[in-house]
DNA sequence: TATTTAGAGTTGTCTGGACATAAGGGAAAC
DNA sequence: GTTTCCCTTATGTCCAGACAACTCTAAATA
């Protein structure tokens, strides 16, 4: 049985998550079955019970356990998307799938904004919106036209940035300038392409596919960026996990 | 200021969280604003820190507050669609919206199922599959086409009661059969409308709609649902709200 | 035999305390 | 005037213990 380091600066919560976890994975701790018990563990690992808990709990949080007032904590079945609602950019998703993403800048602009926009972004009078076009693409093949919109001067670092953008993500530039996505909504709906579009993305105009419109939120609840984004035809299936609310 | 009823059944924690999301809601603490310390809480509400931080950690986890070591806990923005991730059934979508929902049970068989169903259900050898084909309407006009699948015998009690699925949601059914859904996984893409699809939805053949194919989970992670719903044309947003999990 | 009761083991809630770590401000030193 | 250090206050982690509520089994009872 692995210990638990008092030396190690990660505190001991942590370290029994990852122990557990580690178990879990490696089929030690089989679905359904239950792990040790509460006070079993706090012999186990020379811990007391509330650190005990606060792992548990957070195991709980992330769909790896569940509990049974008055009978035990046991292993959740794992599922095919093991993780839940994970906050994917664009790129990463690209990557996942085993293509090379790319990126074209097609604008970087600096304007007013639409109402619309400025209200999705809870712009005040004197604020702008940094206003980026871009193509996506996964093998040098457009799969994706993108328009972003983020809050002026909040933001202005990533219009500096802005050509960084042609091979990388905007939400990893956004982590980087300390503007950190925490929440993300999404809307979704079948869209035809306009002519830009279809131009842009060599497909007949007037071809249906999905189109996100998307609004990120750092840890306060401000928005911090809001896009549209219009994906062609069945080239793009959408992933979501949604879990009660109780 | 409000107090705690230790005569209450209810926790202490849930007592206080609710005071809290009260004063959130009603705007007696402002977005971004720091609410009372935890020794303050403590103080008010003469109840110890662990119960304190429980309330807290549990409205930080809903998106209603934020921590910054050093510094206290803070009132989130409001977003707009506040309730995030809520697993909604369609019937509770439509109601959402002011209209009507209604259904009409077109089959309701025993049988085998295709692999890939079983696969999603996770069957063994000897357990068949219930197969519900509804047509799902708003104001009595056919806004989707469904088919569910449920694990038999395990969802026995579902196929006995399926003539009541033409007015009510097959999740309530499910919650009030012991079938809770705790996770759903869906995929959504475009798709055009069979023939049979066209015909029962009062579309042209071809036409273009979102596809989804979901799956429900109970607690324990094990699947009790799985279904494929066709949305015709432009009818239908999809929202969805993603957080970062670290 | 069938039912009730008692007990053991589990998670849920709560207490009161301790020290660590991070942020900010003000006093002291430069 | 500027920088450095210390003190205060905030959240983060951890402890030892207590009782409540729930589940299950087994013994006691009708």
């Amino acid at each position: 049985m692995p210990t638990l380091e008092r030396t190690n600066p990660l505190p001991l919560y942590y370290q029994l998550k990852e122990v557990l976890k580690q178990q879990i994975r490696s089929g030690h701790l089989a679905p359904h079955t239950a792990i040790p018990s509460e006070p079993e563990l706090v012999a186990n690992y020379h811990v007391s019970r509330a650190t005990v808990r606060q792992a548990l709990s957070e195991l709980v949080h992330e769909g790896l356990l569940y509990r049974q007032h008055g009978k035990g904590t046991f292993v959740c079945e794992p599922r095919v998307q093991q993780t839940q609602s994970e906050l994917t950019s664009l790129t990463e998703e690209i990557q996942r799938r085993g293509k090379r993403p790319g990126g074209l800048l097609l604008v970087s602009e600096l304007i007013r904004g639409s109402e619309a926009v400025r209200k999705q972004l809870s712009l005040i009078d004197t604020e702008q919106t940094i206003r980026l076009e871009r193509l996506r693409t996964a093998n040098d093949i457009p799969i994706a036209y993108e328009v972003d919109y983020l809050p002026y001067p909040r933001a202005a670092s990533i219009y500096q940035r802005a050509k960084e953008l042609s091979d990388g993500s905007l939400y990893n530039l956004m982590n980087s300038e300390g503007l950190n996505p925490y929440i993300v909504e999404q809307k979704i709906r079948v869209g035809t392409a306009t002519v830009r579009e279809a131009e842009l993305l060599r497909i007949p105009p007037g071809e249906a596919g999905l189109h996100f419109t998307s609004t990120a939120f750092d840890l306060t609840g401000s928005p911090i960026e809001y896009s549209e984004t219009f994906f062609p035809g069945t080239q793009y299936d959408f992933h979501v996990t949604l879990r009660v609310t109780k």
